[in-house]
DNA sequence: CTCGGTTTTCAAAGCGCTTTGGATGCCCGC
DNA sequence: GCGGGCATCCAAAGCGCTTTGAAAACCGAG
């Protein structure tokens, strides 16, 4: 059933019933009543190809999953981010789609995507620092957001963004105020830009207090339970192990607290633990009482925001740049104590 | 630029070019050489919409996406399987497109995303025990793939699942060997397939072994993390309380071990856990040494022999049914031990 | 009645591509 | 030197929708 085939049976032009249906002011009440009728009894949807060739919008919205085996679409953050999304845009009328691109083409898919028309506007996850879509996207006028930001960017672009840095200044504080002196820091991958302003926080924290890092204290890579697991029994090893551990996501600070059980220590006495709690659906920080003492804030709610943020951008191309920086809270939990008297 | 524009600048027809990109045979192997050249040059993407609205086919595969707060998107498995699906999707041209849409209008989603032509085949998620979107989308004639079964339904239908009756009867058989009779089940939610036909397994077995099942050891709901923990302490408290668990997910059994550790219990000595294991990227069972006794199967593997056979479907419509049951691996590891003496 | 002004409806162009049904030119054999 | 066959190329129709510009229908005022 198309708009021609409807028409015919309401003996109507092909205009009128597109402007009844689509709103217009032009159709008399009574036959925009009949044309609505007719069309849900026949089941009438308009093509959705034809539509966006004739009005030059595709009313969807695109995303990037690079390719390489362990990255963004696995990792459960991405689930709970998108999941936010795409509520949004299905609230405005939006699709969403993917594309798969290997990590040497990213920049040619999102180039791709927008360019045949398959997407009003793209969401770019997981900025790392200098990120270079950033300035291929602005140069070829996509509208887009940024969840996260990056460093050495001096663009002006839209982005939503967790205030990573002070999120762990706090987190690194509350550990020094606890008796911690030897904290030890498993974050994400290096050049991620979230991981530099998680560390730069941490630093700070550390030298506020007067202590100097210990660079056999520092981890990073991707943030994999395993990852959590290894880290933590390597470091309990040294001959001056971490008496805290501040952790960039959850799903590693499971594998901390594996390796500290194995290590018969326990979490909260033995060594203290603080993670970064992007508050999944399937990974709860317990219910009433949090397991881990973490810095919280919803990525899923930051799919939201960034979605109605893009959408917005989309209707008003011109308007000036709109950030949003939103602060994690401190959540108090069982992984935390004093520092333990060594002497 | 578009074919017009691409085709003036070279002095040739719409047809010509076109048939030069898309590598129809009536155009002079010179001729297709400098129109590529140009396309390049120029960066000529064909319209998507155009291009579809010509051809009648729109390359994306649809997902629909419930939107009830906890479920399907923010399950860490979806993004795994749907990281399998969307790689084999680009291999073959194809683009992934999600819609939300809530709980009471699922079939309409479907309908609509097919009927509007966004998609050319749609894959079914997490089926339910007599699914009622089989029927619709095997009355649209939509190509789909069914990612799991659904017990109850006579229709033929194109699905790909694990044998989890199997792998279920192989685990529960496998504690009953080691001497356990108190075997408890935390199962996922009670109208999903895979859970049914999970618990027919355990019944299974327990049946060969002449052991009858007690109703509080089998729970049903969302496998999270704290679902998981909330079980297990509960059965804890149990005057006859379970020597064995089984759990349909990594997720949920790490809650387990939160609540055996809490207990003071020792997984594997006093208690043996075994998980069902989707191989997921961010929370593999272990290294080496696997942490779970398990039954494993990748549902990343699993994602992209869906996306192969749903493409293969939607060139050949008419073909006979295809289907595709996969075995779970029984992964032995550090999570089960012989049955605790009591006496 | 008639006429200017609304309201309501319509025919046709256009969005950017594919594809049908020729047209053109060239080579070869007779 | 001519017709058939082949390799190339092209004009134009069509995919299903929106939207422009214009026509038709209707209204009350004069």
């Amino acid at each position: 059933m198309n708009l021609k085939q409807l028409s015919q049976i309401l003996g109507l032009s092909q205009t009128t019933v597109s402007r009844a249906l689509n709103g217009y002011p032009e159709v008399s009440e009574a036959t925009r009543l009949r044309v609505q009728a007719a069309a849900a009894k026949h089941g009438y949807r308009p093509n959705a190809r034809a539509k966006g060739l004739a009005t030059g919008r595709s009313m969807v919205i695109g995303h990037v999953i690079p390719s390489s085996a362990r990255h963004e679409m696995v990792n459960p953050i991405f689930g709970d981010f998108v999941a936010g999304a795409v509520k949004k845009y299905a609230e405005h009328g939006y699709d969403m789609m993917f594309t798969n691109a290997d990590d040497t083409s990213i920049e040619d898919a999102y180039r791709s995507l927008f360019q045949r028309g398959a997407v009003d506007g793209v969401v770019l996850q997981g900025p790392k620092v200098n990120e270079p879509r950033i300035e291929v996207l602005t140069r070829m006028q996509v509208p887009f957001i940024v969840h996260g930001r990056s460093t050495g960017i001096s663009l002006p672009y839209d982005w939503i963004d967790v205030n990573n840095k002070r999120s762990f200044l706090r987190a690194t504080r509350f550990l020094i105020d606890l008796g911690h002196r030897r904290i030890a820091l498993i974050n994400g991958l290096e050049d991620m830009d979230f991981a530099q302003r998680r560390r730069d926080g941490y630093l700070e924290a550390l030298k506020q207090a007067g202590l100097s890092p210990d660079p056999a204290l520092m981890r990073s890579a991707e943030m994999t339970e395993v990852y959590g697991h290894h880290e933590t029994r390597d470091m309990l090893r040294l001959d001056d192990p971490p008496t805290a551990i501040l952790t960039s996501s959850m799903i590693s600070a499971i594998g901390v607290r594996r390796a500290l059980d194995e290590a018969g220590l326990k979490m909260g006495r033995d060594v203290s633990v603080i993670a970064h709690d992007d508050d999944l659906s399937y990974l709860k920080n317990g219910q009433d009482v949090p397991i881990f003492t973490a810095t919280r804030s919803s990525v899923r709610h930051a799919g939201e925001l960034a979605a109605e943020m893009l959408i917005e951008r989309i209707r008003a191309p011109h308007d000036p740049v709109k950030t949003r920086l939103l602060e994690a809270e401190l959540v108090v939990g069982g992984s935390t104590g004093p520092a333990p008297n060594r002497f």
